[in-house]
DNA sequence: GTCTATAAGACGATAGAC
DNA sequence: GTCTATCGTCTTATAGAC
């Protein structure tokens, strides 16, 4: 691996155990086990670095959001196996946990990716739910952005109780709550 | 009002709008008008202004949630009262924000009140399921705890969806979708 | 109680040697 | 490309005068 793409992994670790401002540049040098103008060698500063960061977390957390959504199954199966797919809950979403930090979200270039992921996954979640619909497998007044919405928001609020609780089960708890009121009743 | 109040209450508003780790002794010393020697008399350091800050905070949550939910009407409407109310969607929740503060959840002190404060919300929310229930509003095998948990959920994730693209938009889109899948069908 | 002075180290970056 | 040196500022306090 690169000298750079040490620095954009050790990057991608310590946004998503600290957050951006609690990330400073010294801290990856140090992870990356690289220097300080070796660093401002391949990356302009810290919003640089952090953008390209941000971009393969992003990238990674749809492929794995994907793996999971285009699965065999029906509509309610396909939208279980996100819901439960293996998670390390309590250290929370590497992406959506960026919200929570004030330079990224006043930040329009590093809000982008953030903001594109979660669009992605709201909109590929609201096909499935059409899809369900389309096959009768849920009520007929559903609406499908609504729904897809609501499933993002749980498995983000999810995130937010296990780590008040230390504990993943709050996580699991939403899920099933989520996962009963959508369950087809034939 | 008292310094001691005013650095606690400047504290309450930069630990909403920075979190924890972006939040330093001297610009709360600044917003609030004091010097250090005054914030250091009152309080022992950082983490102690912050503990009386997140309590005070805490406490308010409680007491506003208390009042959609133990106002007049349905277990549904009650529910829907307070998943509605008015809130500074953008600005996040002022307690479920800090549990991406890795300094405050790596502190049992700091984490206790954040922790009580969504597990009593948790649990007085599933009082009011129980209580449809009771009430024939919600079907049979409805789980109070986890339609809490659910809600809960779907409250922090709904602050995550509208901070990341910038506007309340997805918060109240999230909300509905919740709504829907709960709302009595008589 | 509140103020100013002081301090060791971190922060985020630049300069220039190699 | 990578290194060390340097920079001005911020951080989180402590000390001691008023």
């Amino acid at each position: 691996m690169s000298t750079q793409d040490r620095l954009i992994e050790s990057t991608r670790e310590l946004l998503w155990e600290r957050g951006y401002v609690g990330t400073s540049p010294k801290a990856i040098q140090e992870r990356a086990g690289a220097g300080q103008g070796s660093m401002y060698h391949h990356f302009k500063g810290k919003p640089d670095l952090a953008l390209a960061a941000i971009t393969r977390t992003a990238e990674e957390l749809r492929g794995a959001a994907e793996r999971a959504l285009g699965g065999a199954g029906s509509a309610y199966e396909r939208i279980a196996a996100y819901l439960t797919r293996e998670r390390d809950v309590l250290r929370g979403c590497p992406v959506g946990r960026l919200t929570m930090d004030p330079d990224v979200v006043a930040d329009d270039r590093l809000r982008a990716p953030v903001d594109e992921t979660l669009g992605w996954l709201r909109g590929r979640l609201a096909e499935i739910v059409q899809e369900g619909l389309d096959q009768g497998e849920f009520p007929p007044g559903l609406d499908p952005d609504e729904t897809a919405a609501l499933l993002v928001a749980t498995v983000q609020g999810g995130y937010v109780l296990a780590r008040s609780s230390g504990s993943p089960e709050a996580f699991d708890t939403a899920v099933r709550g989520a996962l009963a009121l959508l369950r087809p009743h034939t």
